[in-house]
DNA sequence: GAAAAATAATTAGGAACCTAATTATATAGG
DNA sequence: CCTATATAATTAGGTTCCTAATTATTTTTC
């Protein structure tokens, strides 16, 4: 058995139900299984999903990071600032300044020093970087299209719903 | 304005629907919008979820990866081969090598080297690993259950279901 | 039973993102 | 005006996980 592509198994690292309340009574706490479930299966659906994106992007020479840049600049006129673009992306500035270098290097973005402001320096998307854009758009919304296929429009919309409620609860993990 | 805690602006980084719509439309594709919302959502909730786990478990003096290691070594009975543990965490060996050298350095686990196979070498969690499970069950699953605490017991079977089904999806990025 | 193939764990090196410290410029307070 | 503080971008160094190559041992095959 050669565990091709990234040594999972398929099913097996999905966690169950029975783990997660073995788990809690392990201990005799007053927790819902259920609860602890939801959370262990989003955080594999997260990085599995991360990966799956790094690996995607990867097709078009680009990551994650750096194909969300590119959209968030054409989505704001062509030009943008490092700080405007780390919080549109939710990453560091210090991240934001290594996409560019890279972007920059491949000729997708470069970089112009602001005049109003001497500690500015904006991030312009060049032509080659549009058409890049435009070059992978329609295998791109394919997939992720095909992505979420199993479920019909209603659905999609009870699931953003629930999601986003799941989402407003992660700061109770960092809270305090 | 300074940022605090991780350059994010708690609603910015949120994509809209008609984000995604004017993405799609400038390309003229016939694609979802919402489709493609839904996969942006999830990459966000996913890599968010994953800083804030991080954070979570950096209080016990743990990362995600090790602690789910020392969980799943306590729910096979304190010995494990390194290769299954790979396969249970849907990591690769290579990272299973490193988190128990992190691992066994803090004393939490030990390696043990196989009398039936040369090659293998389990690994054990120790009486002070164990006992680090113990001290933070109680707080760990507060805050795990707190985190969809905002959502039902049927909301949350809806969830598990609708993500377990955008989970089979994810291979449409990585597949050809 | 020795050569070839498979398997277990590890090592080496890379990618993405982070925090904290640094550099350069702009603004405010006395 | 000029020192003190704030802000923009970057650099330095760390964490997590990855792929590919390596080492050691077992199993298969002829």
């Amino acid at each position: 058995m050669t565990n091709h592509s990234n040594g999972r198994k398929q099913e097996d690292a999905i966690p169950s139900l029975v783990q997660s309340q073995r788990q809690i009574d392990r201990y005799g706490l007053d927790v819902d299984a259920q609860a602890v479930l939801v959370a262990a299966r989003l955080m594999e659906a997260g990085a599995k999903l991360g990966h799956a994106a790094e690996i995607h992007f990867a097709r078009f020479g680009l990551s994650t990071g750096r194909y969300r840049l590119l959209a968030d600049l054409e989505d704001n006129g062509g030009e943008v600032l490092p700080s405007q673009l780390a919080e549109h992306l939710g990453v560091t500035r210090a991240t934001v300044t290594g996409l560019i270098d890279i972007l920059e290097r491949d000729g997708l973005v470069s970089r112009r020093a602001s005049a109003k402001d001497g500690r500015q320096k904006s991030v312009i998307l060049t032509e080659l970087g549009a058409s890049k854009l435009r070059e992978m758009a329609p295998e791109h919304f394919a997939r992720l299209e095909a992505m979420v296929g199993l479920l019909n429009t209603e659905e999609r919309s009870v699931f953003l719903d629930l999601l986003g409620r799941v989402t407003q609860g992660i700061s109770a993990l960092t809270d305090e």
